[in-house]
DNA sequence: TTGTACGCGTTATCAT
DNA sequence: ATGATAACGCGTACAA
């Protein structure tokens, strides 16, 4: 690879002349720019970006941290964020990390060591918290999933507000028995969508329950798996509110297998309004959120922090919309009847 | 951030030794190495990666062009490249296309400025073609959709052979009239996928139908729209063959709207087997790739280039599987009556 | 075993 | 407007 210098002895100049010529050719003749130019062309030069960077001391690059890749709803993060990265001339460096914390202390060693200028991370979890950085401001930014006391600029949506409507929704189609299938337990997201199912339970006067919630990890199966737990029991719900729209599609299918028809015999909703929401049979009642408008604010909110145009740690939230689609409706007339169930105490 | 000469200052020996302390601990004596050790945690010494990269020129990053990460196939790729890459100490830039040529010259760049060492494309397009690379050995693997006379070692599945066997399937329940929905018309795996269909349907002595392929882009919605236009032909047909999974999950919500039972009234197959394959109503019959293989065997390709470990260009061609679901079944007993339509010729 | 000194490719500072 | 040179942080050849 040829360098600066081969260009310069080619062009008859220094390399001082050279880098201007190519970083302020303002400060620079046009003859001699042009001598520069015939003399890059020549050369094949390619400005060597590791030495840039190095000289600099800014990677231009992005760590991300992603659960899983696999998943549709970071998929549709993911790409927003490197429509972000583009536009701003960054690289996103991808981690795909399994929701595991050692993997993802991993990565952020990347940033310790100067391979990337910061990162985003979707899951609640600060990987910077063990590894003592310096940097008064931390270079990070908290996506999705938030910590509660995130140290960092962050954008999220109002999780607890939606599960509340989408719960209210239920309530208004007149159902009492509402199961909800959980994301893993730890989870702020988890734990505030539980919440809004809550605030809508009690505004509605409705006795909440613990044992219609059912833990699951948002993937297909898992939302098989717990229908098939739900249907077990004495009394079924009436309707399921499902974490994501993955567990959904897998209730669905459950559902069928066990003869119910959806919404006909119980409701189904979901959460994010993946591409798959609108062609499930029936369509997915769900909650729409912005995948790509998280991905490309998160992205800006971290330029903005590294390149010191924030002063302030920013909370984005973003919006949500209910969409109503066929999974959902009305309770079954025949329903209240079995709602107390002809028990006989011994 | 503190450097290399901070923690020889601390530890009173010189910037050479605390390198060898760190590389080649064997050539150091114990007591300097200790010495060194403690001086490093004192100062919080962190080895500045950049300058490492630029000082080796590697980068040791290796850029990803990816058609769209918001396809489940390719989601699966990603996930193994990342953890292969992980594995042998290689960083992922992920670089999301969506087929732009230009976009791909752009991140194929990032290896001309030395920003990446090597590059791996999932579609049949040669970004470096433009971009004179003087390099013998071209830093690149192609894979999934593969260029027919590739530069670099390529990774694939025979497509042909696999969309024979579906196709054999489909003609062995009985189906002579089966429309296939192809993705864009120039790529090479279309091309493929549609030989395979012919190579079944002349085996078996069916005749060709050019006007049963229909156009794709791999989409949910293209699924459903070209379903839709199928339908309006005079005479329908029994099966369709779709060359990826979302568009079977597309054409199985048109047929449902049209009031077709799938697999009685028409059968569905896929291509890829991703999750939600397995979750559709009725499950999708389809060809199982090994995705995440595809991207362990990218990956240890590339870096193997890159280390000159390799000598010829190889080409792994991976393994398929027919995943027999419920979407296919025995074509209807009173169809073969349609088969040939009442046609008075004039 | 350890230290000195150079070089990687670029940009910035200071002269001219 | 242009040139000479130092500096970025590190690894290593060579010298001691």
């Amino acid at each position: 690879m040829s360098n600066i210098r081969e260009v310069a002895r080619l062009a008859e100049v220094s390399v001082a002349t050279v880098s201007r010529a190519l970083q302020q050719p303002e400060l620079v003749s046009v003859k001699t720019r042009n001598k520069v130019l015939a003399a890059v062309k020549q050369a094949g030069y390619q400005p060597n970006l590791l030495a840039v960077k190095f000289r600099s001391g800014k990677s231009h690059n992005l760590v991300v941290l992603v659960p899983t890749v696999a998943n549709v709803f970071f998929a549709r993060v993911i790409s927003g964020m490197q429509e972000a990265a583009q536009q701003r001339r960054y690289s996103l460096l991808l981690g795909n990390t399994m929701a595991d914390d050692n993997a993802e202390i991993a990565y952020a060693r990347l940033v310790q060591t100067s391979q990337a200028d910061g990162l985003i991370q979707l899951r609640a979890f600060d990987p910077f918290a063990t590894l003592d950085m310096t940097t008064e401001r931390l270079p990070m930014v908290n996506a999705c999933e938030v910590l509660d006391k995130a140290p960092c600029p962050v954008v999220t949506l109002d999780n607890r507000a939606a599960a509340m409507a989408m719960t209210e929704h239920l309530l208004s189609l007149g159902h009492r028995n509402i199961a909800m299938i959980k994301g893993p337990a730890r989870s702020p997201l988890t734990r505030d969508r539980v919440a809004g199912y809550r605030d809508a339970l009690d505004a509605a006067g409705v006795a909440f329950d613990e044992t219609l919630l059912c833990p699951g990890n948002f993937t297909l199966q898992s939302g098989h798996q717990a229908t098939a737990q739900l249907l077990q029991r004495k009394q079924r719900p009436t309707a399921i509110f499902c974490e994501n729209d993955e567990m959904a599609i897998g209730a669905l299918q459950c559902l069928k297998q066990h003869g119910l028809k959806v919404p006909e015999d119980i409701s189904v909703a979901g959460f994010d309004d993946i591409s798959f929401a609108a062609f499930s049979d029936p369509p997915l009642t769900t909650i729409a959120q912005p995948a790509e408008e998280f991905g490309r604010t998160a992205v800006n909110l971290l330029i903005d922090v590294l390149e010191q145009k924030l002063t302030l740690l920013p909370k984005v939230i973003l919006p949500f919309e209910l969409v109503l689609r066929g999974s959902t409706g009305p309770v079954k007339m025949s329903e209240p009847a079995t709602d107390t169930p002809a028990v006989h105490l011994t």
